[in-house]
DNA sequence: ACCATTATTGAACACCGTTCATTAACAACT
DNA sequence: AGTTGTTAATGAACGGTGTTCAATAATGGT
């Protein structure tokens, strides 16, 4: 078609979200730039352009990845023991992911968003994952009707999301010493608590 | 002593904070930068440097007053009603004041902070604030220790953490069509229904 | 009148995201 | 074979960032 075209178009795009999830890796956030990409890449930051219309919407493609990896770690959980031995498990789970690939957090939650507009994929992974956690609070407390057990859900999530928030803005000890994964367990544990087991 | 000193010193680092603090209320965290403070106090970018050692020292500074204000906040609130009902006003005027503030915090929790050197006037602010919510919940629930109600309280900031972290981020209805007050007035109850009232 | 002191600054450095006219290689048509 | 059109890739620029530092300029003291 063109110049060299050294690589057909779909391959340099994996490539470019390959190598941006690396950097993501070995050198967090701050080390992940158009520039960055493209030297690893052997191409311009330029030629990043022809293939992603911003650096927010590369990012976007790396979470998305990240969404996936997450939906099937929870796919893989063993489904043995009490729902509450399963929720402890998931939540457990989901945050050593997240101390595991730190970056990938800040991809997701970080930098303030351009509003109206995230993608329906991004809300429906979402909504996917929060379901499996109201529904495993339901069969925690079968009392429960659905739009109560996913309003849990959300609120676990929610403070869930703080405890990794300040865990890997490294700011948790600033406010406590318990470690993120006790702190989550306890505050399941109030959850739960709250409803015949 | 020198060149115009247009301005003492101490003058100068007040009239820079001032400027830091009305451009995160007016412009955002995204607004905030050495040269914009610099114009708008009528010095250049490099004259900062003679007052600050860096931006993020400069933040910090800011965020020393920010925890003042919160301190002298939680200071007004009315001594009246059941600990429960002061702990829901604690709570709910916390998230009020940074939902108003919403750059502040920014600034308190943003950007990825250099390890190993919080100062100790920041540690000790949070941990007195922290006590005034452990205070709190030993009043409601009088057989909690201390060491058990400081426990409980960093929990249940955590938790509003993540309530603020996503509201302030714009992702919280990514997650649910709760409010922010609302998911921390329930985990709050989370917590209290725990122990004997 | 001179000098030392020092607050202030302009200019630079190395980055950033992003845009765009130019270049270079190929396909296709005469 | 020669020409033309298409287009992937790029170099260079724009305006921004934090930060450094040698040069400047005004003052107080001698």
């Amino acid at each position: 078609m063109s110049r060299p075209q050294r690589l057909p178009r779909e391959e340099l795009r994996q490539s470019i979200l390959e190598t941006a999830r690396e950097i993501l890796r070995h050198e967090g956030v701050e080390g992940l730039s158009a520039r960055a990409i493209a030297r690893r890449v052997g191409y311009t930051a330029a030629s990043i352009y022809n293939v992603f219309d911003s650096m927010s919407d590369l990012l976007m493609e790396v979470n998305r990845d990240t969404l996936a990896r997450i939906g099937s770690l929870f796919a893989q959980l063993p489904a043995t023991g009490t729902p509450r031995d399963r929720l402890h498990r998931l939540c457990g789970e989901y945050i050593r992911f997240m101390q595991d690939n730190p970056a990938l957090f800040g991809a997701l939650f970080g930098g303030t968003r351009q509003r109206e507009a995230f993608p329906d994929w991004y809300v429906q992974a979402i909504r996917a994952l929060l379901g499996q956690v109201g529904g495993l609070l339901r069969e925690h407390a079968p009392a429960l009707d659905e739009s109560q057990a996913m309003e849990l859900a959300e609120q676990l999530y929610v403070a869930i999301h703080g405890t990794l928030a300040l865990d890997l803005g490294r700011r948790l000890d600033l406010v406590t010493g318990q470690s993120a994964q006790g702190i989550a367990g306890a505050m399941l544990d109030a959850v739960l608590a709250r409803y015949p087991s």
